[in-house]
DNA sequence: TTGGAGTCTGTAACGGGTTACATCGGCAAG
DNA sequence: CTTGCCGATGTAACCCGTTACAGACTCCAA
């Protein structure tokens, strides 16, 4: 709260009787100034608790040390770990982390790649499927340096990190139909995010392997909440035929479902078999247990800075793709299809 | 991306025929322009897809227009509606938000005091019970503008808002003793947190109002975590007179301790009365939905900011303490106690 | 016609660092 | 005793905006 002015290093230099230069390179290069200099100036900046001025050096240097992190919610604790391993490994390079939390707003969105534009960031991870209007430049490049996490999006020109949801969900499935599951419903995430269509067609396979046909009965759509997968479910089992298994394409949902079921007078799993998808952490604490698929969120996220720091320090922006490894966490919320 | 250097406000001016203070004016003070001038070098901006680098106009103005959370864990849901808050009305002021998730470290929390030290950000908004030591100045008066939301610091000299946790304890409390209850567990935070001292004599409180006595064997440490929840409960119920009903500091612990009561064969809210604090989503979404204290986290976040961003244009950081209103949110969880 | 007020515009200083380049001194080799 | 090299230090330009101040111009009243 001091209104007094900062010291500067103008003022340093004056007090310990050298040059600013000489301050300046004492604290940044210390091994091009002398032992018996870098003594007498630290310990005057010591005494006069000089504190440099980073926006003076980030003007300077051309650079803001920090990124955007676009996410839809950060309420949502999948999101929120992703974001814990940015910011990890952000912090070790020296990069600050701006929030951006969207709310699904698009204005949103464009004032944070804004913030890029205008140099208050230096770059942008995104765990949106979209691509934010703002970003994609002239010709079709990218305008600013971005990475996508997650969520990908279809033919983006730049680094993605994430997992094989295809694979993911059929060996989700191929885990339900070994357990003697033989109508397997799905609750879907909403049709603009690409990873639905990936898990559903992870599914369609695993469905295919086991030479069983897809009932499109046993697909309800839903949009990653609880409360939708409630509704998903209740439609599920509101038709002729019903499934004895749900696989939700998030945990969040299958909590919905779960709780649905429940209030039907099912019980799960000896009823229905529910599983999700993310692990997040109240899938441990839910009742039953929730069998899901486990995602490297603190990975995902420290890759996901990883490759953005990369692309700041002279990388390409080569779009490829980093895929991690999931792992399929069997609790107690599956089980074998009850007897006919 | 493009590594050609961003256009500036010198070739802005000299495109369009005028002078850079013009084309300053001509952004950020349109009216200090003839009106046919501003159009000219309105056209010019376009033209040229001039951004102004904000970094040199914060540089210049001594701001960095944004301001640090630090929250202990932002996969905690409770704090990420905080930051959600905060967030909401930064924006509006034209501030950006950098995250620090300290992740309970002490070295981290210096780091994003250091941040506000260097001038990469204005202001911080605290999370956590604890006042960083190096905000403290040498007098004892604060050396950064800082408020403090929800968990609250002893005789901290800054702004802080919240809620009355004992009152809203003792309301709780008060609610279970209208149900019949007269053996009330507790499961506390940790000793750390101020707020779980204040809860706690709310609780007291409200025994003392129905003239029952505290006991000891009643009361059970957490750490606000589920698994501490669930060890909390195992702990009163292997004493001899367990209890019937048990208040939990947090949503989390209350969820922990169900589900080791479910694993004795207990059932909630028949044999024992479960009720939680903060009304997370989950809260809602569990088995059973949980009474619990609805507090104003999306209040306290708008609150938080605007007292930090009248500190930041010259308010004096008054150590008052706002208090939102908190709401008791009742649903299943907490029922009559069984009849002996 | 002149003076004065008011509007618009331009010149240049400024902010607080970093760093290219120049300078200086010491020391070893010639 | 030079010369040359090298390390340590200083000088000053630079980054890109904002803004105080001054100058030019218009318009109107005296």
């Amino acid at each position: 709260m001091s209104s007094s002015r900062a010291t500067s290093i103008r003022q340093v230099a004056r007090q310990a009787g050298v040059s600013i230069a000489t301050v300046s390179r004492a604290l940044t290069t210390p091994d091009k100034v002398s032992e018996k200099t870098l003594k007498k100036v630290l310990a005057q900046v010591e005494r006069s608790r000089y504190k440099p001025n980073l926006l003076a050096r980030n003007f300077r240097s051309k650079r803001a040390y920090s990124v955007v992190v676009l996410v839809p919610n950060i309420a949502n604790p999948f999101f929120a770990e992703i974001i814990r391993g940015i910011e990890q490994v952000a912090q070790q390079q020296g990069y600050a982390v701006l929030l951006g939390d969207t709310e699904g707003r698009e204005d949103r969105e464009a004032y944070y790649v804004g913030l890029v534009e205008t140099r208050q960031a230096d770059g942008l991870i995104q765990l949106h499927p979209r691509l934010p209007k703002a970003a994609r430049g002239a010709n079709g490049t990218l305008d600013i340096p971005l990475v996508n996490a997650c969520e990908y999006i279809e033919d983006a020109p730049c680094p993605r990190v994430g997992i094989d949801n295809a694979a993911a969900a059929r060996e989700m499935t191929a885990y339900l139909l070994g357990l003697g599951h033989r109508r397997i419903g799905v609750i879907l995430g909403p049709d603009s995010s690409p990873l639905t269509s990936d898990r559903l067609r992870g599914y369609k396979h695993g469905l295919r392997s086991a030479k069983i046909s897809a009932d499109d009965a046993l697909i309800a759509q839903g949009d990653f909440t609880m409360s939708s997968g409630s509704v998903a479910a209740e439609k599920l089992f509101k038709a002729k035929q019903p499934p004895t298994a749900i696989f939700c394409f998030n945990d969040e949902m299958a909590l919905g479902a779960i709780r649905y079921l429940k209030s039907t007078g099912r019980s799960v799993p000896q009823d229905v078999s529910v599983v999700g998808f993310d692990d997040i952490e109240f899938a441990s604490f839910c009742d039953p247990p929730l069998t899901t698929i486990e995602q490297p969120t603190r990975e995902i996220g420290n890759k996901a800075m990883s490759l953005l720091f990369d692309m700041l320090n002279g990388g390409k922006p080569e779009p490829t793709m980093h895929t991690l490894p999931i792992k399929l966490i069997v609790r107690d919320s599956a089980a074998a299809p009850p007897k006919q």
